[in-house]
DNA sequence: TTGAGTATAATTGTATACAATAATACATAG
DNA sequence: CTATGTATTATTGTATACAATTATACTCAA
C-alpha cells in the first residue's frame, strides 16, 4: 500500500484557489461565495472558510459583505512585488552564499544542468519549474525565515507573468545565463557578488514581466 | 444607543492572539490548543480556527500536529524585518511624497505636533502610538497595496522592541527628529530625499532595537 | 403602473456534532 | 517490576445546524 500524506481539505482548497486566482481562472472582480465553492469543490464550508481567511491574509481576495471579491494582481502590484524582490531577494542570495554546503551545491548543480537541458529542448513548462526551484532553493538556503516567508508569496504571485515572459526566446536565454552566474557566485561563497547579480536579475525580469502584463493583463 | 461596529469574533481573536504573541504574552515555544483557547476566550472553535489559520499564514504560529506552537520573533527575524523595511519603507516614503495632498499634509502636521507634545511630556505610550500612526499613514499614502500589506505586518512585529528602544532618551530624541525630517521631505514632495531619510531612519532604529532584543529577548 | 410592505432567498457568522487519529494511562500477565 | 495490550482521553478535521442580516422578489393597495 502506498503512503497517503494527509493534507487537509482546507490546505488543498487554499492551494487551488490561490493558484486559480494567480493564473487568472478567477479574474479580478469576480465574487466568490462560500456556497458556490461548496458546490464547485465538493467540500463543506468549514475548510473553504479557512482557505478564504488565508487568501484574505495574502490580499488575494477581500471581503465585500456579500461574498469575497477577487483582487488578483494589478500592474502596480507587479511593479511593487518586483521592486521589493529586487532588494530582498539579493539579501537571500547573500545569506545563501554564506551558508552553502555540499548538498546545496549538488542541488544547485542539478538545477543548473536541468535548466540547460530544458532550454535546449525549448520545454517552457519545465524551464519555469526550474526557475521556481531555483528561487525556492535560495530562499531555503538563506535559512532566514522572514526572507523566505516574504519572498515566496511574492514570487508565486508573479507566476502568470513569468510564464509569459519566458516565452520570449531572448529573455529565456538571458534568464538561464543570469541564473547560472548567480549559482556560480553562491557556490563560490561570494556573497556580495551573488547579492548584486540577483538584484540585477530581478531588475531584468521586472522589465520583461511588466511588458507582458501590458500585453496580457 | 451607540453604534456597534460588528467585528467578527474571528477577527477579534486574531487581533488579540497576534498582539499577545508579538508582545510576548505567549512566549516562543508555547503550545496553543483550540480547546484551551475556547476556554480562555469563551468563543467556539470556529472563529478560533480561522484566527489560527491566519496566524499560521503570518508565521506567528506553526502547526505541530498536537496544537499550534508559538514561533514569535527571533533575533534573526528582527534583523531581517528591519533589513527589509530599510529598503521597502523607503519606497513607500518615496510614493507618499509623490502622492501627498492637503489632507495628508494636515494629518502629518498633526502627527508631528503631537509627537513633540508627548516627547516633552515623556509620555512613552503615546509617543509609540504616534510612531505607529506615522508609519501607517505613510503606508496608506503610498497608495501601493503590496507595499502597505508587506510593511504593516513587519512593522507590527517589531512592536515589543520599538517600545523598549524608545525608552532610551537619546533614541527618543533622534527618532522624533528623524520623523520630523521625513515629514518635511514628504510634505515638500521631495520623493528621493524622503526615501533616503526613511532608509536612514530604519537603519538607525534597527541598531537600537537589536540592542534591546539582546537585553530583553 | 407604481410604491410600500412583507415574505422569501441567499449569505455569512457562530456553535456544535461527529469522525478519525494520536497520545496517555492503566491494568494485567509474565 | 516490567512490558504489552487495551481502554480512555485529548485533539484536530470536517460537516452540519442554527441564527442573524441583507438582498430579492412578490403581492396588494392606491
Amino acid at each position: 500500500m502506498a503512503e497517503f500524506k494527509s493534507v487537509s481539505l482546507a490546505d488543498q482548497v487554499f492551494e487551488k484557489l490561490e493558484n486559480d486566482i494567480i493564473v487568472g481562472v478567477y479574474p479580478r472582480g469576480e465574487i466568490l461565495t462560500e456556497l458556490k465553492l461548496v458546490e464547485q469543490l465538493g467540500v463543506s464550508r468549514t475548510p473553504i472558510r479557512e482557505a478564504l481567511r488565508r487568501l484574505e491574509q495574502e490580499r488575494l481576495i477581500k471581503d465585500s459583505g456579500k461574498g469575497s471579491v477577487v483582487l488578483g494582481i494589478t500592474l502596480e502590484d507587479l511593479e511593487d512585488i518586483m521592486n521589493i524582490r529586487e532588494h530582498v531577494e539579493g539579501l537571500a542570495a547573500y545569506y545563501a552564499a554564506l551558508n552553502v554546503d555540499e548538498d546545496d551545491r549538488a542541488t544547485l548543480k542539478q538545477i543548473c544542468d536541468l535548466q540547460d537541458f530544458y532550454y535546449e529542448k525549448h520545454d517552457i513548462d519545465n524551464l519555469q519549474k526550474m526557475d521556481d526551484q531555483f528561487h525556492d532553493k535560495l530562499y531555503e538556503m538563506s535559512h532566514r525565515t522572514v526572507l523566505h516567508d516574504t519572498l515566496l508569496p511574492l514570487h508565486r504571485k508573479t507566476m502568470r507573468y513569468r510564464k509569459a515572459a519566458i516565452k520570449n526566446d531572448e529573455r529565456q536565454r538571458s534568464s538561464v545565463t543570469e541564473h547560472k552566474q548567480i549559482i556560480l557566485a553562491i557556490m563560490g561563497g561570494e556573497a556580495e557578488t551573488a547579492q548584486k547579480l540577483m538584484s540585477d536579475h530581478i531588475r531584468n525580469a521586472k522589465v520583461h514581466m511588466i511588458e507582458r502584463f501590458v500585453e496580457i493583463g
